[in-house]
DNA sequence: GTTGTGACCATAATACATTTTGGTCACAAT
DNA sequence: ATTGTGACCAAAATGTATTATGGTCACAAC
Protein backbone atom coordinates (compact mmCIF):
# COMPACT_ATOMS: atom_id res chain seq x y z
CA UNK A 1 0.00 0.00 0.00
CA UNK A 2 1.78 2.92 -1.15
CA UNK A 3 2.09 5.89 1.79
CA UNK A 4 0.34 8.67 0.85
CA UNK A 5 1.92 11.99 2.48
CA UNK A 6 0.53 14.24 4.47
CA UNK A 7 2.47 16.82 4.60
CA UNK A 8 1.98 20.49 3.64
CA UNK A 9 4.51 19.90 0.71
CA UNK A 10 5.31 16.79 -1.56
CA UNK A 11 8.41 14.85 0.49
CA UNK A 12 10.39 12.57 -1.98
CA UNK A 13 7.76 9.40 -0.81
CA UNK A 14 7.96 7.67 -4.43
CA UNK A 15 8.65 4.47 -4.94
CA UNK A 16 11.22 1.86 -3.28
CA UNK A 17 11.94 4.37 -0.04
CA UNK A 18 15.85 2.25 -0.48
CA UNK A 19 16.90 1.34 -4.01
CA UNK A 20 20.06 1.18 -5.99
CA UNK A 21 18.23 3.88 -8.24
CA UNK A 22 17.57 6.13 -5.90
CA UNK A 23 20.92 6.36 -4.69
CA UNK A 24 22.11 6.94 -7.71
CA UNK A 25 20.44 9.91 -8.89
CA UNK A 26 21.12 11.32 -5.69
CA UNK A 27 24.94 10.83 -6.59
CA UNK A 28 24.63 12.06 -9.89
CA UNK A 29 22.40 15.20 -8.90
CA UNK A 30 24.74 16.24 -6.14
CA UNK A 31 27.27 15.95 -8.65
CA UNK A 32 25.67 17.67 -11.08
CA UNK A 33 24.20 20.16 -8.85
CA UNK A 34 27.89 21.10 -7.07
CA UNK A 35 29.13 21.44 -10.73
CA UNK A 36 26.76 23.06 -13.43
CA UNK A 37 24.21 24.44 -10.44
CA UNK A 38 20.58 23.37 -9.59
CA UNK A 39 18.79 25.65 -12.89
CA UNK A 40 21.26 24.63 -15.49
CA UNK A 41 20.86 21.12 -14.58
CA UNK A 42 18.05 19.17 -16.33
CA UNK A 43 16.41 16.28 -14.80
CA UNK A 44 17.28 14.57 -18.17
CA UNK A 45 21.02 15.73 -17.68
CA UNK A 46 20.43 13.38 -14.61
CA UNK A 47 18.89 10.75 -16.44
CA UNK A 48 21.78 10.49 -19.30
CA UNK A 49 24.71 10.05 -16.56
CA UNK A 50 23.10 6.90 -14.63
CA UNK A 51 21.94 5.33 -18.14
CA UNK A 52 18.18 5.62 -17.40
CA UNK A 53 15.36 7.38 -18.81
CA UNK A 54 14.23 10.62 -17.54
CA UNK A 55 10.59 9.49 -17.01
CA UNK A 56 12.59 6.77 -14.43
CA UNK A 57 13.41 9.08 -12.80
CA UNK A 58 10.12 10.30 -11.82
CA UNK A 59 9.34 6.77 -9.86
CA UNK A 60 11.66 7.98 -7.38
CA UNK A 61 10.79 11.39 -7.05
CA UNK A 62 8.08 13.63 -7.77
CA UNK A 63 9.91 16.88 -9.01
CA UNK A 64 13.03 17.99 -9.21
CA UNK A 65 12.00 20.26 -6.41
CA UNK A 66 12.44 17.15 -4.47
CA UNK A 67 15.61 15.91 -5.19
CA UNK A 68 16.98 19.49 -4.92
CA UNK A 69 15.35 18.95 -1.30
CA UNK A 70 17.28 15.82 -0.61
CA UNK A 71 20.50 16.99 -1.51
CA UNK A 72 19.94 20.46 0.23
CA UNK A 73 18.78 18.18 3.47
CA UNK A 74 22.14 16.40 3.15
CA UNK A 75 24.23 19.70 3.26
CA UNK A 76 22.08 21.21 5.98
CA UNK A 77 23.15 17.76 8.06
CA UNK A 78 26.49 18.34 7.38
CA UNK A 79 26.53 21.38 9.14
CA UNK A 80 23.99 19.79 11.59
CA UNK A 81 27.17 17.14 12.43
CA UNK A 82 29.91 19.78 12.25
CA UNK A 83 28.02 21.69 14.73
CA UNK A 84 27.12 18.90 17.12
CA UNK A 85 31.20 17.44 16.90
CA UNK A 86 32.11 21.26 17.62
CA UNK A 87 30.40 20.88 20.75
CA UNK A 88 31.02 17.54 21.73
CA UNK A 89 34.54 18.19 22.15
CA UNK A 90 34.01 21.27 24.43
CA UNK A 91 33.58 21.57 27.88
CA UNK A 92 31.17 24.22 29.64
CA UNK A 93 27.90 25.49 28.54
CA UNK A 94 29.46 29.00 27.68
CA UNK A 95 31.84 27.90 25.84
CA UNK A 96 29.71 25.36 24.14
CA UNK A 97 27.59 28.32 23.23
CA UNK A 98 30.40 30.49 21.86
CA UNK A 99 31.53 27.06 19.70
CA UNK A 100 28.22 26.56 18.44
CA UNK A 101 27.33 29.76 16.76
CA UNK A 102 30.89 30.04 15.47
CA UNK A 103 30.64 26.78 14.02
CA UNK A 104 27.18 27.59 12.25
CA UNK A 105 28.36 30.44 10.77
CA UNK A 106 31.91 29.10 9.69
CA UNK A 107 30.33 26.16 8.23
CA UNK A 108 27.33 28.11 6.32
CA UNK A 109 30.05 30.12 4.96
CA UNK A 110 32.14 27.16 3.58
CA UNK A 111 28.68 25.51 2.36
CA UNK A 112 27.23 28.71 0.73
CA UNK A 113 30.09 30.59 -0.75
CA UNK A 114 32.89 28.11 -1.09
CA UNK A 115 30.47 25.67 -2.60
CA UNK A 116 28.44 28.27 -4.28
CA UNK A 117 25.92 26.70 -6.73
CA UNK A 118 24.30 25.29 -3.60
CA UNK A 119 23.82 28.12 -2.19
CA UNK A 120 20.66 28.63 -5.07
CA UNK A 121 19.50 25.59 -3.17
CA UNK A 122 19.53 26.09 0.30
CA UNK A 123 18.62 30.45 -0.55
CA UNK A 124 15.42 28.43 -2.43
CA UNK A 125 14.99 26.23 0.27
CA UNK A 126 15.56 28.92 2.98
CA UNK A 127 12.91 31.17 0.91
CA UNK A 128 9.83 28.87 0.17
CA UNK A 129 10.03 27.17 3.31
CA UNK A 130 10.72 23.88 2.38
CA UNK A 131 11.09 20.95 5.13
CA UNK A 132 14.48 20.30 5.20
CA UNK A 133 15.26 24.34 6.18
CA UNK A 134 12.77 23.62 8.76
CA UNK A 135 14.04 20.49 10.03
CA UNK A 136 17.14 21.84 10.18
CA UNK A 137 16.24 25.11 12.13
CA UNK A 138 14.37 22.75 14.34
CA UNK A 139 17.59 20.68 14.89
CA UNK A 140 19.32 23.87 15.70
CA UNK A 141 16.83 24.97 17.68
CA UNK A 142 16.88 21.27 19.94
CA UNK A 143 20.80 22.15 19.93
CA UNK A 144 20.48 25.32 21.58
CA UNK A 145 18.06 24.14 24.31
CA UNK A 146 20.13 21.10 25.55
CA UNK A 147 23.17 23.90 25.86
CA UNK A 148 20.90 25.65 27.91
CA UNK A 149 19.33 23.03 29.65
CA UNK A 150 23.21 21.58 30.80
CA UNK A 151 24.21 25.14 31.67
CA UNK A 152 20.97 25.49 34.07
CA UNK A 153 21.84 22.47 36.03
CA UNK A 154 25.33 23.00 35.90
CA UNK A 155 24.91 26.38 37.33
CA UNK A 156 26.31 28.55 34.73
CA UNK A 157 23.15 29.56 33.39
CA UNK A 158 20.56 31.81 35.08
CA UNK A 159 17.21 29.84 35.53
CA UNK A 160 14.28 32.33 36.11
CA UNK A 161 13.20 32.84 32.59
CA UNK A 162 11.28 30.18 31.08
CA UNK A 163 14.21 27.67 29.02
CA UNK A 164 11.92 27.84 26.00
CA UNK A 165 11.64 31.69 25.57
CA UNK A 166 15.27 32.07 26.44
CA UNK A 167 16.14 29.42 23.58
CA UNK A 168 13.15 31.17 20.94
CA UNK A 169 15.31 34.41 21.59
CA UNK A 170 18.87 33.13 21.28
CA UNK A 171 17.85 31.22 18.47
CA UNK A 172 15.95 34.49 17.08
CA UNK A 173 19.73 36.26 17.21
CA UNK A 174 21.86 33.52 15.53
CA UNK A 175 19.06 33.16 13.10
CA UNK A 176 20.44 36.09 10.35
CA UNK A 177 23.65 34.33 10.77
CA UNK A 178 22.25 30.80 9.61
CA UNK A 179 19.25 31.62 7.16
CA UNK A 180 21.88 31.81 3.64
CA UNK A 181 19.56 34.72 2.36
CA UNK A 182 20.10 36.88 5.37
CA UNK A 183 23.55 35.66 5.50
CA UNK A 184 24.64 37.38 2.63
CA UNK A 185 23.96 40.98 4.17
CA UNK A 186 25.83 40.34 7.45
CA UNK A 187 28.66 39.79 5.54
CA UNK A 188 31.18 42.26 6.26
CA UNK A 189 32.81 42.27 9.73
CA UNK A 190 31.28 38.81 10.37
CA UNK A 191 33.36 37.24 12.74
CA UNK A 192 33.55 40.95 14.70
CA UNK A 193 29.58 40.58 14.90
CA UNK A 194 29.65 36.99 15.74
CA UNK A 195 31.66 37.37 18.88
CA UNK A 196 29.77 40.66 20.12
CA UNK A 197 26.41 38.89 19.44
CA UNK A 198 27.98 35.86 21.79
CA UNK A 199 29.28 37.65 24.34
CA UNK A 200 25.87 39.56 24.45
CA UNK A 201 24.19 36.12 24.80
CA UNK A 202 26.16 35.17 27.20
CA UNK A 203 25.60 38.42 29.20
CA UNK A 204 22.00 38.03 29.06
CA UNK A 205 22.58 34.23 30.54
CA UNK A 206 24.27 35.16 33.67
CA UNK A 207 22.72 34.09 36.59
CA UNK B 1 32.86 77.90 -8.18
CA UNK B 2 31.22 74.37 -8.19
CA UNK B 3 31.88 72.18 -5.05
CA UNK B 4 33.27 69.15 -6.63
CA UNK B 5 32.04 66.34 -4.44
CA UNK B 6 34.32 63.81 -2.91
CA UNK B 7 31.69 61.23 -1.68
CA UNK B 8 32.10 57.72 -3.13
CA UNK B 9 28.69 58.22 -4.58
CA UNK B 10 27.43 60.80 -6.59
CA UNK B 11 25.31 62.59 -3.91
CA UNK B 12 22.54 65.42 -5.16
CA UNK B 13 25.19 67.98 -5.11
CA UNK B 14 23.90 70.14 -8.74
CA UNK B 15 22.67 73.33 -9.61
CA UNK B 16 21.24 75.93 -6.44
CA UNK B 17 20.77 73.82 -3.12
CA UNK B 18 17.56 75.31 -2.55
CA UNK B 19 15.56 75.99 -5.69
CA UNK B 20 11.71 76.04 -5.88
CA UNK B 21 12.17 74.03 -8.88
CA UNK B 22 14.07 71.17 -7.10
CA UNK B 23 11.49 71.44 -4.52
CA UNK B 24 8.95 70.60 -7.45
CA UNK B 25 10.66 67.56 -8.57
CA UNK B 26 10.89 65.85 -4.79
CA UNK B 27 7.22 66.47 -4.75
CA UNK B 28 6.39 65.12 -7.76
CA UNK B 29 8.88 62.37 -7.07
CA UNK B 30 7.32 61.53 -3.95
CA UNK B 31 4.11 61.01 -5.58
CA UNK B 32 4.94 58.98 -8.73
CA UNK B 33 7.02 56.88 -6.49
CA UNK B 34 4.01 56.37 -4.24
CA UNK B 35 1.55 55.78 -6.76
CA UNK B 36 3.18 53.53 -9.64
CA UNK B 37 6.39 52.59 -8.01
CA UNK B 38 10.05 53.45 -9.13
CA UNK B 39 10.64 51.75 -11.73
CA UNK B 40 7.73 52.62 -13.40
CA UNK B 41 8.14 56.01 -12.96
CA UNK B 42 10.06 57.66 -16.11
CA UNK B 43 12.21 60.99 -15.65
CA UNK B 44 9.98 62.34 -18.32
CA UNK B 45 6.86 61.78 -16.20
CA UNK B 46 8.43 64.17 -13.60
CA UNK B 47 9.34 66.44 -16.03
CA UNK B 48 5.87 66.43 -17.57
CA UNK B 49 4.42 66.54 -13.94
CA UNK B 50 6.34 69.48 -13.29
CA UNK B 51 6.10 71.23 -16.68
CA UNK B 52 9.51 71.39 -17.63
CA UNK B 53 11.63 69.27 -19.92
CA UNK B 54 13.43 66.02 -18.98
CA UNK B 55 16.82 67.76 -19.57
CA UNK B 56 16.28 70.17 -16.36
CA UNK B 57 15.83 68.32 -14.49
CA UNK B 58 19.26 67.08 -14.52
CA UNK B 59 19.84 70.25 -13.82
CA UNK B 60 19.41 69.42 -10.01
CA UNK B 61 19.81 65.74 -9.87
CA UNK B 62 22.59 63.77 -11.19
CA UNK B 63 20.80 60.63 -11.85
CA UNK B 64 17.50 58.86 -11.44
CA UNK B 65 18.91 57.27 -8.73
CA UNK B 66 20.08 60.54 -6.89
CA UNK B 67 16.04 61.27 -6.83
CA UNK B 68 15.13 58.05 -5.24
CA UNK B 69 17.75 58.31 -2.56
CA UNK B 70 16.35 61.71 -1.45
CA UNK B 71 13.28 60.57 -1.27
CA UNK B 72 14.30 57.45 0.27
CA UNK B 73 16.08 59.94 2.60
CA UNK B 74 13.01 61.62 3.63
CA UNK B 75 11.10 57.93 4.25
CA UNK B 76 14.19 56.69 6.56
CA UNK B 77 13.90 60.30 8.30
CA UNK B 78 10.55 60.03 9.36
CA UNK B 79 11.11 56.84 10.92
CA UNK B 80 13.66 58.06 12.99
CA UNK B 81 11.90 60.87 13.72
CA UNK B 82 9.22 58.10 15.21
CA UNK B 83 11.62 56.41 16.84
CA UNK B 84 13.03 60.03 18.57
CA UNK B 85 9.31 60.83 19.73
CA UNK B 86 8.35 57.55 20.96
CA UNK B 87 11.43 57.51 23.05
CA UNK B 88 11.22 60.89 24.51
CA UNK B 89 8.05 60.14 25.32
CA UNK B 90 8.45 57.22 27.85
CA UNK B 91 10.49 57.30 30.93
CA UNK B 92 12.94 54.87 32.03
CA UNK B 93 16.06 54.19 29.88
CA UNK B 94 14.69 50.09 29.69
CA UNK B 95 10.98 51.17 28.17
CA UNK B 96 13.00 53.47 26.25
CA UNK B 97 14.72 50.16 24.64
CA UNK B 98 11.40 48.54 24.36
CA UNK B 99 10.02 51.51 22.30
CA UNK B 100 12.78 52.34 20.27
CA UNK B 101 12.96 48.94 19.16
CA UNK B 102 8.86 48.69 19.16
CA UNK B 103 8.75 51.90 16.73
CA UNK B 104 11.25 51.01 14.76
CA UNK B 105 9.52 47.47 13.75
CA UNK B 106 6.03 49.41 13.62
CA UNK B 107 7.30 52.46 11.24
CA UNK B 108 9.08 49.87 9.23
CA UNK B 109 6.15 47.58 8.86
CA UNK B 110 3.78 50.50 7.99
CA UNK B 111 6.44 52.03 5.61
CA UNK B 112 7.50 49.18 3.57
CA UNK B 113 4.41 46.96 3.06
CA UNK B 114 1.67 49.63 3.81
CA UNK B 115 3.29 52.08 0.99
CA UNK B 116 4.35 49.20 -1.17
CA UNK B 117 5.82 50.99 -3.80
CA UNK B 118 8.65 52.72 -1.33
CA UNK B 119 9.32 49.46 -0.21
CA UNK B 120 11.53 48.74 -3.72
CA UNK B 121 13.57 52.03 -3.04
CA UNK B 122 14.60 51.07 0.59
CA UNK B 123 15.22 47.63 -0.44
CA UNK B 124 17.42 49.07 -3.64
CA UNK B 125 19.00 51.20 -1.11
CA UNK B 126 20.04 48.76 1.60
CA UNK B 127 21.35 46.41 -0.97
CA UNK B 128 23.27 48.76 -2.62
CA UNK B 129 24.69 50.10 -0.02
CA UNK B 130 23.10 53.92 -0.55
CA UNK B 131 24.43 56.80 1.75
CA UNK B 132 20.69 57.12 3.02
CA UNK B 133 21.00 54.04 4.15
CA UNK B 134 24.39 54.24 5.69
CA UNK B 135 23.33 57.27 7.56
CA UNK B 136 19.80 55.77 8.92
CA UNK B 137 22.15 53.25 10.48
CA UNK B 138 24.04 55.48 11.95
CA UNK B 139 21.66 57.91 13.01
CA UNK B 140 19.51 54.75 14.99
CA UNK B 141 23.07 53.46 16.50
CA UNK B 142 23.61 56.91 17.97
CA UNK B 143 20.14 57.32 19.53
CA UNK B 144 20.56 53.87 20.91
CA UNK B 145 24.25 54.61 22.50
CA UNK B 146 22.41 57.67 23.98
CA UNK B 147 20.03 55.61 25.72
CA UNK B 148 22.69 53.41 26.73
CA UNK B 149 24.71 55.90 28.28
CA UNK B 150 21.63 57.31 30.31
CA UNK B 151 20.63 53.83 31.79
CA UNK B 152 24.27 53.64 33.21
CA UNK B 153 24.43 56.58 34.51
CA UNK B 154 20.80 56.30 36.01
CA UNK B 155 22.16 52.73 36.95
CA UNK B 156 19.77 50.75 35.04
CA UNK B 157 22.51 49.19 33.53
CA UNK B 158 25.91 47.19 33.65
CA UNK B 159 28.63 49.43 32.78
CA UNK B 160 31.59 46.68 32.54
CA UNK B 161 31.09 46.15 29.02
CA UNK B 162 32.28 48.88 26.74
CA UNK B 163 29.67 51.44 25.72
CA UNK B 164 30.36 51.26 22.19
CA UNK B 165 30.63 47.42 22.03
CA UNK B 166 27.20 46.92 23.72
CA UNK B 167 25.19 49.49 21.24
CA UNK B 168 27.30 47.93 18.36
CA UNK B 169 25.97 44.03 19.37
CA UNK B 170 22.49 45.62 20.74
CA UNK B 171 22.29 47.17 17.18
CA UNK B 172 22.95 43.80 15.48
CA UNK B 173 20.03 41.92 17.14
CA UNK B 174 17.85 44.95 16.02
CA UNK B 175 19.20 45.05 12.59
CA UNK B 176 17.46 42.23 10.77
CA UNK B 177 14.39 44.39 12.04
CA UNK B 178 14.86 47.58 10.25
CA UNK B 179 16.86 46.32 7.55
CA UNK B 180 13.91 45.84 4.34
CA UNK B 181 15.68 43.16 2.90
CA UNK B 182 15.87 41.03 6.36
CA UNK B 183 12.62 42.81 7.29
CA UNK B 184 11.45 40.23 4.63
CA UNK B 185 12.69 36.96 6.23
CA UNK B 186 11.48 37.64 9.81
CA UNK B 187 7.57 38.66 9.19
CA UNK B 188 6.03 35.85 10.97
CA UNK B 189 5.93 36.29 14.91
CA UNK B 190 6.88 39.37 14.20
CA UNK B 191 5.02 41.06 17.54
CA UNK B 192 6.92 38.13 19.49
CA UNK B 193 10.09 37.62 18.76
CA UNK B 194 10.57 41.87 18.98
CA UNK B 195 9.40 41.12 22.48
CA UNK B 196 11.58 38.11 23.17
CA UNK B 197 14.40 40.17 22.11
CA UNK B 198 13.77 43.02 23.85
CA UNK B 199 13.95 41.04 27.33
CA UNK B 200 17.12 39.15 25.67
CA UNK B 201 18.73 42.62 25.02
CA UNK B 202 17.51 44.04 28.67
CA UNK B 203 18.54 40.74 30.55
CA UNK B 204 22.10 41.35 29.06
CA UNK B 205 21.87 44.83 30.47
CA UNK B 206 21.16 44.15 33.65
CA UNK B 207 24.13 45.15 36.27
C1' DG C 1 25.01 84.19 -15.38
C1' DT C 2 20.50 81.84 -14.94
C1' DT C 3 16.73 79.44 -16.88
C1' DG C 4 15.34 76.31 -20.15
C1' DT C 5 15.07 73.04 -24.30
C1' DG C 6 14.95 69.70 -28.57
C1' DA C 7 17.74 66.57 -30.76
C1' DC C 8 20.62 62.88 -30.02
C1' DC C 9 23.00 58.40 -28.29
C1' DA C 10 23.98 54.03 -25.86
C1' DT C 11 21.95 50.86 -23.22
C1' DA C 12 18.13 48.74 -20.83
C1' DA C 13 13.49 47.22 -21.02
C1' DT C 14 9.78 45.12 -23.74
C1' DA C 15 7.36 42.02 -26.83
C1' DC C 16 7.25 38.18 -29.48
C1' DA C 17 8.54 33.80 -31.87
C1' DT C 18 11.09 29.57 -30.82
C1' DT C 19 13.10 26.14 -28.18
C1' DT C 20 13.78 23.70 -23.65
C1' DT C 21 12.32 21.67 -19.75
C1' DG C 22 9.62 19.72 -16.01
C1' DG C 23 6.33 16.44 -15.69
C1' DT C 24 2.71 12.66 -17.23
C1' DC C 25 0.96 8.48 -19.26
C1' DA C 26 -0.04 4.56 -21.79
C1' DC C 27 2.30 0.71 -22.70
C1' DA C 28 6.17 -2.82 -23.19
C1' DA C 29 9.49 -6.32 -21.04
C1' DT C 30 10.77 -9.27 -17.41
C1' DA D 1 4.26 -6.89 -9.54
C1' DT D 2 8.57 -4.57 -10.82
C1' DT D 3 11.52 -2.38 -14.12
C1' DG D 4 11.70 0.63 -17.81
C1' DT D 5 10.56 3.82 -21.88
C1' DG D 6 9.20 7.02 -26.06
C1' DA D 7 5.82 10.07 -27.21
C1' DC D 8 3.48 13.87 -25.71
C1' DC D 9 1.94 18.47 -23.39
C1' DA D 10 1.79 22.90 -20.93
C1' DA D 11 4.70 26.17 -19.13
C1' DA D 12 9.04 28.22 -18.61
C1' DA D 13 13.39 29.62 -20.55
C1' DT D 14 15.89 31.60 -24.38
C1' DG D 15 17.18 34.30 -28.35
C1' DT D 16 16.02 38.36 -31.06
C1' DA D 17 14.15 42.43 -33.13
C1' DT D 18 12.14 46.66 -31.53
C1' DT D 19 11.05 50.25 -28.52
C1' DA D 20 11.60 53.05 -24.42
C1' DT D 21 14.50 55.20 -21.10
C1' DG D 22 18.32 57.33 -18.65
C1' DG D 23 21.45 60.63 -19.56
C1' DT D 24 24.23 64.37 -22.37
C1' DC D 25 25.09 68.49 -25.02
C1' DA D 26 25.06 72.33 -27.84
C1' DC D 27 22.44 76.05 -28.01
C1' DA D 28 18.58 79.52 -27.20
C1' DA D 29 15.93 83.10 -24.27
C1' DC D 30 16.17 86.17 -20.69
Amino acid sequence: MPMKNTAPYPTTARGPADHDVRDQIVAAATDHFRRYGYEKTTVSDLAKAIGFSKAYIYKFFESKQAIGEMICTNCLREIENDVREAIATVEGPPEKLRRMFKTIVESSLRLFFQDRNLFEIAASAAGGRWPATIAYEECLHGMLQDILQQGRLSGDFERKTPLDETARSIYLVMRPYLHPLMLQYNLENIEEARMQLSSLILRSLSP
